[in-house]
RNA sequence: GGGGGGAUACCAAAGUGGCCAACUGGGGCAGACUGUAAAUCUGUUGUCGUAAGACUUCGCAGGUUCGAAUCCUGCUCCCCCCA
């Protein structure tokens, strides 16, 4: 096979990256890659302790992907031992421990959720405990000479860390040190990250150099900004877009993002190409809200398909917009001539948490019948032959009342 | 090894015998508004009950008291300082 030009692959490597370092080795691997035709040996660890994916890993997997396309070699790695000590980065205390069937768990949704992403017959996977769990205390001794205490505590996590006197275990040191002796061992040419990972990256490159290696390429991508517009998107901050989540979901909440996040979405996370990128600028200027809606279709589809992604428009413009009920509500059928209460029907029909919920939302105003509110938690409805109600609760719950 | 501090609802954090289902902030939910599930404003936020009210909740287990998140005893867990 043949590489595309060097300008091209650099084009297309770095759309989205924040910093290349150093860009020049990444310009002379890549030359001597199309020069012997050997493809470079692209790295990314993966921590399986949060097997919840979105897309913010997903600006990372799509580089990896992008990678993939030029012809080169994507390895990821499961840290499956590294998930024993917990990256401290950006941590404010030691993470717990995983057990081990966790971490087999927890890898196995993983490599599922990042097949959306990557070509799976061009993947290599390999799990770090193959080599990390064979070092010898004596190798381990050995590996930290590499690093002084200095350097260590210089990093921002860690210094803020000791100065408040929290604790750091000895062992949280260990984790870029395993993290390097990855690179050292699988011989990466370059290793994605993200803009966070830039210390954990860079010792891979002392390690490298050590051993007497062509030490590897780091490449930082930005970290997303979740759906609040203001922190990164993670699952802890709740601000977050899962690539496992329903296509109507996914669509509503790409909607919700502000406009000012619109652009970098359109480049880290959809499929668009970089040409199109420069008429979105235009366009988010021009015309925000269908542009936004398109952002939405677009990552929408990416996951779903082109059909679902259709779908869930439909859906959001009949309940949000229209405030209608959407075709696919459930059904609920009741006898014709009986007589139920409103509140109970909700309650059976679990559109609440509590029976305390459903009368708040009917005082808040939020429960509806055919477009009228109804206020009365007493509220009782008699059926008769034929009879089709629409039921709304809140914004996003809703039935159908049918009488039989 | 020695000394000290703490555990309250989803999270943070007040409350130190009855006025506490528990201040306040964040989050969540709802309403209004909007191109939007954004922003903003307003309301709301234990369970059951149409309601009046009843019941359960303040680390765990007991106890004192007419009455405890608040006092006492024991237990578990967490953190800090000194060595």
């Amino acid at each position: 096979m043949s590489f595309p030009s060097i300008d091209e692959q650099l084009n297309v490597i770095k759309r989205g990256t924040v910093e290349i370092v150093p860009e020049e080795d990444l310009v002379e691997k890549l030359k001597k890659s199309k020069k012997e035709n050997r493809p470079l040996r692209i790295k990314l660890g993966c921590d399986p302790t949060r097997p919840d994916l979105h897309l913010g890993h997903s600006v990372i997997l799509r580089k990896l992907r992008q990678f993939q396309d030029l012809g080169h070699h994507v390895i990821l790695i499961i840290g499956d031992f590294t998930a024993l000590i917990g990256d401290p980065t950006g941590q404010n205390k030691t993470r717990p421990s995983l057990t081990e069937e966790e971490i087999k768990e927890n890898a196995r949704t993983y490599l599922d959720q990042a097949g959306k992403i990557l070509d799976g017959k061009k993947t290599e996977i390999v799990y770090n405990s193959e080599w990390l769990g064979d070092m010898k205390f004596q190798d381990v001794i050995l590996l930290t000479s590499k690093m002084t205490v200095a350097r260590m505590i210089e990093r921002d996590d860690f210094s803020k860390r000791y100065k408040n006197n929290e604790s750091i275990s000895l062992h949280e040191f260990l984790y870029p040190l395993a993290q390097g002796q990855d690179s050292v061992h699988l011989k990466s040419d370059v290793e994605l990250g993200g803009t966070d990972q830039k210390f954990n990256l860079l010792v891979g490159r002392d390690l490298q150099r050590d051993a007497g290696q062509d030490p590897q390429v780091c490449l930082m991508m930005p970290l997303l900004v979740g759906t609040d517009g203001s922190q990164k998107m993670s699952k802890s901050y709740d601000n977050y877009i899962g690539i496992d989540e329903p296509a109507n979901d996914m669509y509503g909440k790409a909607l919700s993002i502000p406009d000012e996040l619109m652009y970098s979405y359109y480049e880290l996370v959809t499929d668009i190409s970089t040409d199109e990128l420069e008429t979105i600028k235009k366009r988010i200027e021009e015309d925000p809200r269908n542009t936004k809606h398109d952002l939405a279709f677009t990552v929408t589809r990416m996951y779903h398909g082109e059909e679902a992604a259709k779908a869930a428009r439909k859906y959001f413009e009949q309940t949000v917009i229209n405030k209608d009920i959407p075709d696919d509500a459930p059904e609920l059928t009741f006898e014709a001539g009986s007589t139920h209460r409103l509140l109970d029907i909700i309650a059976e029909a679990n559109l609440t948490s509590s029976n305390g919920e459903a009368k708040r939302m009917m005082k808040q105003g939020g429960v509806s019948l055919d477009d009228e509110k109804i206020k009365s938690p007493g509220h009782e409805i008699t059926f008769k032959e034929g009879d089709e109600l629409a039921l709304k609760v809140g914004k996003r719950k809703f039935a159908k009342l049918k009488a039989v």
